[in-house]
DNA sequence: GTCTATATCATGATAGAC
DNA sequence: GTCTATCATGATATAGAC
């Protein structure tokens, strides 16, 4: 529960963020948020129209956040072969999995284009801030020009999203390791490789 | 709703296994099992100890079956680079996504040693299996002998899961047919490829 | 802006008649 | 084996006092 230093609509959705990424949209119920946040029935009425607004609220923080924090990593120093595998390698906490991305397995999110939108977004934007990445390295020589930069970016947020579901499933963050270490071994410009 | 040419038992598994699919564990309610199976209340509790329990059953059928489809398709002819490409090519209904690794994403089926485990065993067979096969073309040359079997495998799963999380937030199959063009783009024997 | 009271329906299950 | 009743609790709000 949140001291208070935050205003409660505040409380409200860092509240609601949490839950949305422990339990998933049909899994986090009002109740559930009213008790995180310390706040009473009556404030979370009064500053939101209801569930779904505050949800809304929520997700849009957290795809902005997973925004920033890729566009930190994508925008960095290093070739773009090394940009792509900071971001593969970039720390994270497997076993919770990927606050954006799981809101895509919840049936109410996806029925709702409101609240799919945000998530639509961001995994679209992520994609194509990778496949320019991917064409950057293309022009170096660093890729095959007989690769698709969309292709190939696709290739490596799936890796990602699909790495969590290995860890979550096994309840250990291995599979997911291994997953992004053999895509960066395909990834691996011809003079790191043996072939 | 199922008609009267199955048993009792058998409509309710089958129904829980089309909701698990729908709407994931903790957005399954035993009100919707009954109705969708046509089943009474007392018929669910005869059968079943209750909704885990029920929920455990259908799991481990649509774990089979999964099963049951890779296999059939990594055990088909080919050399091993066209099987691995025909397990991610395997038509799929992409935007209802993987029964199986939806699950991974249910707070309740984690938490709960019983229903993980048939999840955890089939993805983990899955991988075994593929590690395998790139094993086998590591020794035909088709794969660089540099690769771990058990990182492209992990890969290959990731991806097809990860697909799926694209596919879903697009709502569009599109990414997850982009992310496997890509990665099998990676896969390719050098034969087949402009570098 | 926050609080308590109230309302309606769903959830997940038990009891016991048939 | 199946049915209907019943139950306690939770979900998701609205109303209105303060």
């Amino acid at each position: 529960m949140y001291s208070g230093f935050m205003s409660t609509p505040e409380r409200l959705i860092e509240s609601t963020r949490e839950l949305l990424w422990e339990r998933g949209y049909v899994g986090t119920s009002p109740k559930a948020i009213l008790e995180r946040s310390g706040a009473g029935q009556g404030s979370m009425y009064h500053h939101f129209k209801g569930k779904p607004d505050l949800a809304l609220a929520a997700i849009r923080r957290t795809a902005q956040e997973m925004r920033a924090t890729a566009e930190g990593v994508l925008s960095g120093p290093g070739t773009p072969y090394e940009r792509v595998e900071a971001y593969l390698r970039r720390e994270r906490d497997v076993l919770r999995g990927c606050p954006v991305g799981r809101l895509t397995m919840d049936p109410d999110v996806i029925a709702d284009d409101a609240l799919r939108a945000p998530v639509d977004e961001t995994l679209d934007w992520l994609r194509a801030r990778l496949a320019e990445i991917v064409e950057e390295g293309k022009e170096r020589g660093e890729f095959a020009p007989s690769l698709d930069g969309g292709e190939i970016a696709a290739a490596v947020v799936a890796t990602v999203q699909g790495g969590y579901v290995l860890a979550r499933a096994s309840g250990s963050p291995t599979a997911f390791d291994a997953a992004v270490r053999g895509l960066l071994a395909l990834l691996a410009p011809p003079e790191d490789r043996t072939r």
